[in-house]
DNA sequence: TGAACATATGAATAATTGCTCATATATTAG
DNA sequence: CTAATATATGAGCAATTATTCATATGTTCA
């Protein structure tokens, strides 16, 4: 066969076509991707959870990781683009907070896989 | 004041320190980041979202995914070591197989945020 | 209007990372 | 043991990205 990516010879086609008809769409499992990406960074984690408490002006964000304003703005950006973070303008000063209840629920199911003993394959060996 | 990290004069003293209080610690977000970060490519997420399925061995993931087997194992290292897969060998093929549950949780609860309708926020404007 | 300030953004740089290629390890068959 | 095969891994390269610095935008107050 002309097709294959593997040159194994143990490959199971109708498992691999089983699969492969589950699977969703490749445009979800990008965007996917990408949501993970956005909570997959130290700074952005910092600035979800610390929202999670109440809602935060840039300044206070930059304050309390102590960072610039500028980095914060930028991931700010960041989330705000990833829809986690909305903005709310009083004068000049504008504060965060987070977009919808999914994230707590994200952050938490990610807070019990850290959390959680390790299985026992992690164990031995 | 010296230890001020942000030259604006209206960050809440009060609300930053009570945040501080709340926020998990330092190497918690860290691990946390670390985890989401794994999810956050879209092989590595193309192989869990196979691997809610049914157990792969490496060609069948590698065929799958149109991909090198040797990339895969890269990845496949990659989730191992965030303990998100766990290997079962039988003979020279490896079988792959999700470590625990949370990552099904996880993976729907991102998926609710990707399919969600947008918020009145994002849509207007 | 103009100065001060909070935030946003573009460009540049340093660090990280995913893939490829070459090679190593481990298992099975002969 | 040797050859063949499935997987693992190290080095190198290209692409991505988080921060800094400079600058722009927008708001308030005199």
């Amino acid at each position: 066969m002309s097709d294959e990516f593997c040159d194994c010879n143990i490959t199971h086609k109708e498992r691999i076509e089983a699969v492969r008809s589950k699977l969703p769409q490749e445009e979800i499992l990008y965007d996917l991707a990408e949501l993970f990406k956005v909570f997959g960074d130290t700074t952005r984690i910092k600035i979800i959870s610390a929202l999670l408490e109440t809602e935060l002006c840039v300044c206070d964000i930059a304050e309390l990781l102590h960072m610039s304003p500028s980095s914060i703005s930028h991931q700010l950006r960041v989330l705000r683009q990833a829809r986690l973070v909305k903005p709310r303008k009083e004068g000049k000063v504008v504060f965060y907070s987070l977009d919808d209840d999914h994230i707590k629920h994200l952050f938490d199911q990610g807070l019990e896989h850290i959390l959680e003993p390790r299985g026992s394959y992690h164990v031995s060996a």
